[in-house]
This record gives C-alpha cells, structure tokens and sequence, in this order.
RNA sequence: GCGCCUGUAGCUCAGGGGAUAGAGCAUCGGACUUCUAAUCCGAGUGCCGCAGGUUCGAUUCCUGCCAGGCGCGCCA
C-alpha cells in the first residue's frame, strides 16, 4: 500500500511561519494542530486497517459559519469518500476513532453528510486574548511576506488638474493595501508617478501661458483642447506675481516654464490633497527625470539589441505580440517623439533595477487595455509576467438624494477628491471607498457618508471604539486597574456574547494575510464592522464595571483587547479611532 | 467585432464546491432610574441573470447566451 501524502490545507499552503513563537498567532497554531491530528489520524486510520487511502485529496479545516458545527470543521471525510470508497460519515468514524479527545481538543463531532466537527476547549479563547495583550498594536502582524520587496503604484494622476473620485477610490485601496502588506512583513515601496512630460503636460503649459495672456489682453486665444478649469486662471495670476516680466519673454522660455513650474504646483496641490486624506507616497516618480537620464534611450537600445524592435510608415516599433500583447505598440512616433509607453517601461524597468521583485499597479477602468503591453515589456526585459500585477478598479458613482450626480468636465461641474473629502471628511471617504470589493463598480452615497447617525458604518466602528474608551476611562475614575490577562480569571467569560467576541477577535490575523494575498482591503472593513457589531450586543447585553470584581476583571480584559483590535482594523483603514463621539 | 468589470432580498452590497444563502438600509414591533440609545432585541423577504457541462454535491468552477457599465490612438 502506498504510503499516504499529507497535504497541508486551505489557502497557507506549507505554512510553517505561523509558529514563529509562543501566542503568535493562536487561532492558525490551533489549526495547525488540528491538521497535524487529522493527519496522523489518517496515518494510524490506513495503519489499522480501518481505511484503505492511497493518497490523501486536499481538504480544508476551517471555521464553520455556525457555531453549532464547532470551533473548526474539516471535509475531508467527504473529498477522501470516493478514494476510499466508503459513505462518507464511515470514513469521518475512522478517523474520529484516531483522534484523540483531550488538552484543547474538548469534543468531536461527526456531523451532516460527514464533516468532523471540532469543539475546542475555552482555555484557547484565553489563549487568544493573551496573544492581543502580548502583541498590542502589533497583534494580527505576520512575517508572511518574509522582507519581499513590493513597489505599489497608485493614483499616478496626471499633473494638469485636481484629483478625481476614481483616483480617491484608488488612493485609499493603494494606501490600505500598502498597510496590509507591511503587517504581512513586506517591504513596501509606494509610488506616484508623475506623467510631466507627455503631451497632456504640453497642453497644459499652453493653457497656462495663455491664462497669463489674457490677464493683459482677454482677446488672446486658449488653446482649443485647453484645461478650462478655474485653478488655471489662479495659477496664472500667481505665475505672474512671481514673474512680472513673464509676458515679455520668448514663447519657448514661457512653455518651459509653464510645464515644469505648473506641473511642479499641481503636485504639490495633489499631494497636500492626499496628504488631508491620510495618504503619504514614499517617492513621487518624474517621467521628465527619465527622459533627462536618457532611460528611454536605454529601452530603445536594449529592445534593438534584443531584436524586437522593427520600422513601418516612419514609426519604431515594439514587437509586444512576440510576449502575449494583442497588438504591437509604437514607442517612436514618426514625429519622433516617445510615446508614453516607452516612458512606461521605462519606469518598470527603473522599478526592477531598484530590485523589487513584485510590481503592483492600481489603475483606473479605463486603462485595462495596458496590462498586455506592460507585461509584454517586463518579459522582454527578462522578467516573469508575474512579477507584474495590475489591479484594475471600476467606476465610482456618487449618488446624491437616491440620484447620481452627473459629471462633466466639458460643463466644468465636476466634483473633485477635495470636494468630496469636504463634504463627507476623511474617514467616512476612506471607509466607503474600502467597504466595496475593489473590483466592483462603486456607489457612494453621500447622503449617508455625512450621516452621524447608525446608519452610517464607519461610525458605527468608531462608537464602538469610543464606548469602549469610556468604560476605561470611568474604570480609572474608580481607581479599577484593568489587569492583565494572568492576572483575571477569564475562565468566567461564558456567554455567548463574550465567546462570539473573543473568536472574532481571534480571526483578525487570518483575515489580515487574506484581505492582502488577495488584494482585496474590504475584508478589513467588514470585519471591523462585524466585531463592532458584536461588541455593541456584549456591550448591551453583558455589564462591565458594577459586576463583581473577579468577572469585572476578566471582562475589562476582554474589552481591552477588542479596543486594540477595533483601534489596529481602523488603522489598517487609516481611519481614526477617536475616544469620544 | 475584441477585451475588462458587474448581475445574489424592495435598495446598496457581502459571501462562496458542501450542512437552513448573509449584513446594512427601507418596513413593522419592542428596549434608556444601570459603563454614551451614534446602541440593542424581535418580525418578513430570495428561480443567487438564463441555459448547458464537470461533480457524490454548483448560487460558487467551466462553456454559451442575455442585460448593464467601461475600454479598444503614432493620447496618457
């Protein structure tokens, strides 16, 4: 008979870093545990004679939506049925019958078509709340990412005009995710990149010098495809304080100067913008310094040199369909000018030599159709297409009184980031923007993100927070110490509102590594909402100070640790925690 | 035509190869001499877009179709 082949489970494949030391990481060592039993169990189950398995079907042990089915469940007495060609709840008795009940294994239960049913004993809820006491803020953090460099890109709006909502969407998911990521122990660069010498900066620096024409003379013309927008006008009235002698001199001096110090402000505009929203980029990334250091020259040699590269009606082109692309792309227009994919590749390239080994770009709907072409580019600079992933986010409506609110850049109604940010704030912004999968188109009703009242989740979280608070400040008021966890006796924590509470707590560092290994940042947003929502039934249900001191102690506990929790989710989401509302 | 995203409760959305498909809002009814009622408790709601396929099992995976949004430049 051949010798069974374990197989770890679920989404850690082979996850040995979760035991990095004692309280680590209680609920993933609880079910690395588990999976060691089920395996061993499946050993002795073949040994015995009780079960005939050649090779053991990959299952999953995880937690069951209702807590009736226990702490964990597994299927694998339902994915190994036909292997072992038995029902399926006699394979799950085999297994049972290995598995010994005992320390934290409480009861074992086989249960519906043949799930085994884990029931732990209450010392693991203990266990949990130590590891938040001993971990603090850095509770739910991991070593996941073991020092890989990831550089994320995101926003990288051009610098001709204020932020939009989309980019406001993309702000917030690149930021969180950034959070993310170094929780999971990546190093983490983030990045704007800043489109300052493509065309859009030419027509810009042509809108501007013609704004600072008409201040003297308003019959002078604006370029036809112009940025009309107000901020224009006020950039040009500042140009000319700065520089009275502007108008005199030669047209080319004015373009230059417009498109390097007009970019140059709406930088500095876009950035104190995302700054107010509680987002830092580590490096603002110039096209112009690219094309100033020759980069662009250096892909159209390497790419020559490599032989992918060919001439047709006067323009240079890349061979991207050798790598996957759909269509070749132009990197030299007969013109002679670089379009902005060679800047682009320019980039990734620079990206790849600062030696990150993942690059992740967010990028608004409309850009989907690049993907092909830059990963058509990082394999012919000799990197894998993996080691670029492009995150694609869809559109943002904003819904005002149950309508959406139409925009038109034409009509110059347009509402900004900054708009949008002083209307409804930071927070609220951020949360709307975080709750939504980020690949789901996105409505944002505004009604409700101004809403201080429970409708409105981000408070809803932050109340949670802000009750809690409360109950530690009054304790200190009565001269109550909260203890630490050795010290109370948590084992008087036995409702159901104290044991829901301490289980989700136990479940914000598997949905830390999930909401980044998949991109996806809403995960931290809901479970915030979940366990604020759980807190608030405790809270309601289960008095705090009053009780007697020992169950006091063992409740102010449990209620430190869900303030950490709330207080470190929020942080993730770059949302404030306040103490008081 | 090709590509991307979406289709789940009246609305906005989670979820997801398995055990009765979830939440908020809206609707209705309860709970403040007690740590903040920005809260809690209770009540109803579903051909999970349609049709095939894979599977012991599909709302989930695959294919096709339908509907909505968006993209397919020598613009960025």
């Amino acid at each position: 008979m051949a010798q069974p082949i374990f197989s770890p489970v679920g989404f850690l494949r082979g996850s040995s870093f979760i035991l990095g030391g004692s309280g680590m990481n209680i609920a993933l060592e609880k079910r690395e545990k588990l999976q060691a039993l089920i395996n061993e169990a499946i050993n002795q189950a073949v040994a015995g004679g009780d079960l005939s398995l050649a090779e053991v079907p990959d299952f999953t042990l995880e937690a069951p939506k209702d807590p009736n089915h226990g702490d964990f469940a597994t299927n694998i007495a339902l994915v190994a049925a036909k292997a072992a060609r038995k029902p399926p709840r006699d394979v799950a008795a085999a297994l049972v019958k290995y598995i010994p009940v005992g320390g934290f294994i409480e009861k074992v239960e086989i249960a519906g078509p043949g799930f085994i049913n884990f029931f732990l004993s209450h010392e693991w809820l203990a266990d949990i709340l130590r590891s938040i006491e001993a971990r603090r803020e850095d509770y739910g953090s991991s070593d996941y990412g073991q020092g890989e460099k990831v550089l994320l890109e995101f926003v990288s709006a051009n610098p001709v005009g204020p932020l939009n909502v989309v980019n406001a969407r993309a702000a917030a998911v690149g930021d969180t995710l950034a959070r993310l990521m170094r929780a999971c122990g990546y190093t983490v660069g983030t990045e704007f990149y800043v489109n300052d010498a493509g065309n859009q900066a030419d027509v810009f620096a042509n809108s501007l010098v013609a704004r600072c024409h008409q201040q003297v003379d308003p019959e002078y013309p604006f370029p036809e495809e112009g940025y009309p927008g107000e901020y224009v006008t006020d950039l040009a009235k500042r140009l000319l304080q700065e520089k009275p002698d502007f108008l005199d001199w030669p047209r080319e001096e004015q373009l230059a100067f417009c498109k390097r110090w007009g970019t140059d402000q709406m930088v500095e505009w876009q950035a104190a913008d995302l700054r107010t929203y509680g987002v830092e980029f580590d490096v603002w990334f110039r096209e112009r310094d690219l094309h100033a250091a020759g980069e662009l020259e250096k892909v159209i040699e390497y790419f020559r040199e490599k032989g992918y590269l060919y001439e047709e009606e006067g323009a240079l082109w890349f061979r991207s369909t050798d790598f996957g692309d759909d269509k070749d792309r132009v990197l030299i227009k007969s013109d002679g000018a670089y379009t902005y994919v060679t800047a682009d590749i320019a980039y990734h390239w620079d990206k790849l030599k600062r030696g990150y080994t993942k690059l992740i770009d967010i990028l608004g709907p409309d850009h989907h159709g690049y993907i092909g072409r830059m990963k058509a580019a990082i394999q012919a600079l000799g990197y894998g297409a993996d080691t670029l992933e492009v995150l694609i986010l869809q559109y943002v409506a904003l819904l005002r009184d149950g309508q959406q609110v139409k925009m038109s850049k034409r009509a110059g109604e347009f509402i900004t980031m900054q708009d949008l940010l002083d209307e409804v704030g930071t927070d609220a912004a951020r949360y709307f923007f975080l709750m939504r999968s980020p690949e789901s188109h996105l409505d944002f009703d505004l009604n409700l993100a101004v809403e201080q009242s429970s409708e409105n989740p981000v408070y809803y979280v932050q109340y949670a927070h802000a009750r809690i608070c409360s109950i530690l400040r009054q304790a200190e008021d009565m001269g109550v110490v909260v203890p630490s966890a050795s010290e109370a006796d948590l084992s008087l924590l036995t409702s159901d509102f104290e044991i829901n509470l301490i289980k989700k707590l136990g479940e914000l560092p598997e949905e830390i590594i999930l909401a980044t290994t998949q991109r996806e940042p809403h995960r931290i947003a809901r479970y915030a909402l979940d366990l604020a929502s759980i807190f608030h039934s405790f809270y309601t249900h289960c008095h705090v100070l009053g009780e007697d001191a020992p169950l006091r102690d063992a409740r102010l506990v449990l209620v430190k640790c869900v303030q950490i929790v709330l207080k470190r989710s929020l942080s993730l989401l770059g949302i404030s925690a306040p103490e008081q509302m």
